[in-house]
DNA sequence: CGAGCCATTGACGACTCTCAAGAATAGTGG
DNA sequence: CCACTATTCTTGAGAGTCGTCAATGGCTCG
């Protein structure tokens, strides 16, 4: 076992993205709404049903059992969530915004799969990128600082916004403070802190609440710590050699 | 996606464990040995391989550009690595001790796992589980003090320990304390000190470097944060209620 | 316009890291 | 078998980062 919690009872995953031909799956099924603060799902719940988002975005949290809460990922369009090979999911799915999205039961995802095997390839190929996702994020969050942690989630944010089709500079937050605190790890007046910092730096501009300036993107990947293969400015698919 | 990050071009995955039918694959593929500090693989290697561990321990590192080490996870006997999507290994891989393990070409294993749907099944399930655990260790490096971290990691390793027929009250430490600190995003002088401290209490002894002693069991569950309702009761009659 | 949520800013304190030294253990060679 | 060394672990003192508590300000919405 990968790391060595104690949870050999459970085996859900995740939150796939991307996801190639699997989108095509929902093509068939209506289209359902959420206003904000609304859940898809919450922890708990019997699995039954896998989702596709075509529309605003979610927060997927995780409670403790003394309230705390943590976040353990956001989902926008094209984003899959639900798979699932246990029969209750493992955290909540809430919308930040006006949501619209599809599902399908487990059972009829599952046969799809069965008579397609570039889907199952597809998703296993996505479950895999799962992984190296949430390692990446425990690596995030095992021995970065907090500025480290949050010029990582606005790059990681501003390549996000950029794909969606928005300008080259502007991260589009549509979290609050306190969601990006609690998917880094830190408090809301830590994040906030350290956004006025880079600001002060002249690094990035942050007059509007959930729109982001970013000033020097250099700056910003320096101080993020090991960008590793993304480091550069992405968007096209030229995969650099990644030596540590 | 589940986590923001950004990597869109990696899907490697991870180590699996108690790997039901998968092991079986490697039957006819010659046992290697390797002993303690060896690695199996290296990170950015070229990801040619499928290993799965026949005895001994590893842990799974990666490194970050300043030369900060992180430890994903540890392998044992049972466990399967190297499954990837990807062309090149995301982490390295290193003996603890003297190591016995298999190997298969990712060709041959992805063939076999084309003729055998249950093997599918199987290896869809467990990298379900796997990213279970990694957002498990996402919640625990992300709001877990000191003391939270290494009491739910010894509960982990306890378990372990228990079902490869340790005593039901001996945890086995295969490494070490800096290993330890690695994996739990803590120091070494910090995961001495709690030892030290949770060992004042009464709660365990560890008296020998690799061997704790747990001498009450809900104690920690309950410093552990979340061990949830799985009464104690635990070794001795004498439970007694240990509050924070 | 007032209520409520969200974000910012400040002061303070605690937890953990850093630096440093010493003790215990393991490994090596005589 | 016993020094001798190297590594690992423990313990201490001090510092720094980040969390906690608290107050203020800005935005949104009824």
């Amino acid at each position: 076992m990968l790391a060595t919690n104690v949870r050999p009872l459970f085996e859900e995953a995740p939150a796939l993205s991307d996801c190639s031909g699997l989108l095509g799956l929902f093509d068939r099924s209506p289209i359902e709404h959420l206003s904000a603060g609304r859940n898809i799902f919450f922890e708990g719940d019997r699995a039954e049903h896998v989702f596709a988002v075509r529309e605003g975005n979610l927060r997927i949290c995780r409670q403790l059992h003394d309230g705390r809460r943590v976040i353990t990922g956001f989902l926008s369009s094209g984003d899959i969530v639900g798979v699932s090979f246990q029969n209750r999911y493992l955290h909540s799915v809430e919308a930040l915004d006006n949501v619209a999205f599809q599902r399908l039961t487990k059972v009829s995802f599952d046969k799809e799969l069965i008579a397609r095997p570039d889907l199952r390839h597809a998703l296993l190929s996505k479950l895999c990128d799962e992984v190296a996702v949430a390692q990446d994020q425990m690596v995030l969050l095992s021995c970065k600082s907090a500025e480290e942690r949050l010029c990582a989630f606005l790059l990681a944010r501003l390549q996000s916004s950029v794909s969606q089709g928005g300008e080259p500079n502007v991260i589009w937050l549509p979290m609050t403070r306190l969601d990006i605190a609690h998917y880094l790890g830190l408090t809301i007046e830590t994040v906030s802190r350290t956004i006025t910092k880079l600001a002060g730096q002249g690094i990035l501009s942050a007059d509007r609440r959930h729109e982001i300036l970013v000033l020097r993107k250099a700056a910003l990947q320096q101080r993020a710590g090991e960008g590793s293969a993304e480091a550069d400015d992405s968007l096209d698919g030229t995969v650099r050699h990644v030596r540590l």
